[in-house]
DNA sequence: CTTTCATTTCACCAGATGGTTGACAATCTT
DNA sequence: AAGATTGTCAACCATCTGGTGAAATGAAAG
């Protein structure tokens, strides 16, 4: 195996990456589509939305149901979850950095109240602590 | 405006949907790096590395800051909330899913146990509930 | 001033991507 | 059986992508 996990990532991102296929997925989470419902709203070929299809298939986030001539397709969000996991890590990371500017900008204040008046503004002004949940 | 926010989440994702890429931010989460640092650990010549840092740039996800020759780049996350929210709208909807699907078993085995020993097996069974946060 | 170092830019290449059209297969409808 | 409907597939095209090496830029070190 030379890493399942990240040709997994890729393979999502990559599908999220069309706006295309976003508006098609957004669709499918409202209800399951045909491929002609889903290729409608676009103005593209139903050859063209079949690739797209294919393309948010291979990620794992369409599941088709063949019922005869029609081929209706699932939204599989599953897949989703790995990439949002990923997104995860970074907000943290984020998060931690703005606290501890923060951290920073007080502990500042606090020096330049002491000494009254200081020469050197630092950074620009933080208006409001701005709250993250 | 022909939609900015659709066209981030392209770059966003786009951005993230290479491993290098990924590997790179992984390294810049760490602490900041040259270009050359961030280049080093893979088989690529620094042109190559140089597009990639390019990719991230426009995708908003590295700030660089040249000090002489030497350009560091720093992780910038914030764009990545984005993508996280548009991708928690979609486990949300897994979720939900679930937990119906949960409840549809429930009632199925409730009236089958009324019923004893029902003939048709409707689903794999579920071993355990399966926890979600 | 010349050299060395860090990096970008340029020209190029092979392969992927997003799109098309036209032919085909399968399935409903009449 | 014939015709219409749903969708795929194959071939093609323009453009993008990820990679290269070689030349150009800019700054630091001799």
């Amino acid at each position: 195996m030379v890493d399942k996990h990240s040709e997994r990532l890729d393979a999502l991102f990559r599908a999220l990456s069309d706006p295309t296929r976003r508006a098609m997925l957004a669709s499918l989470s409202g209800q399951p589509r045909s491929v002609g419902e889903l290729a409608a709203p676009f103005d593209i070929s139903l050859a063209g939305a079949s690739k797209h299809i294919q393309v948010l298939e291979r990620a794992g986030l369409v599941r088709r149901e063949v019922n005869g001539r029609v081929h209706t397709c699932h939204l599989e969000a599953q897949p989703m979850h790995a990439g949002a996991e990923w997104l995860r890590h970074y907000e943290r990371w984020w998060n931690r950095r703005i606290d501890a500017l923060e951290a920073l900008l007080q502990s500042e204040d606090a020096g330049d109240r002491a000494r009254r008046a200081a020469p050197t503004p630092r950074a620009p002004a933080r208006k409001k602590p701005r709250s993250r949940k």
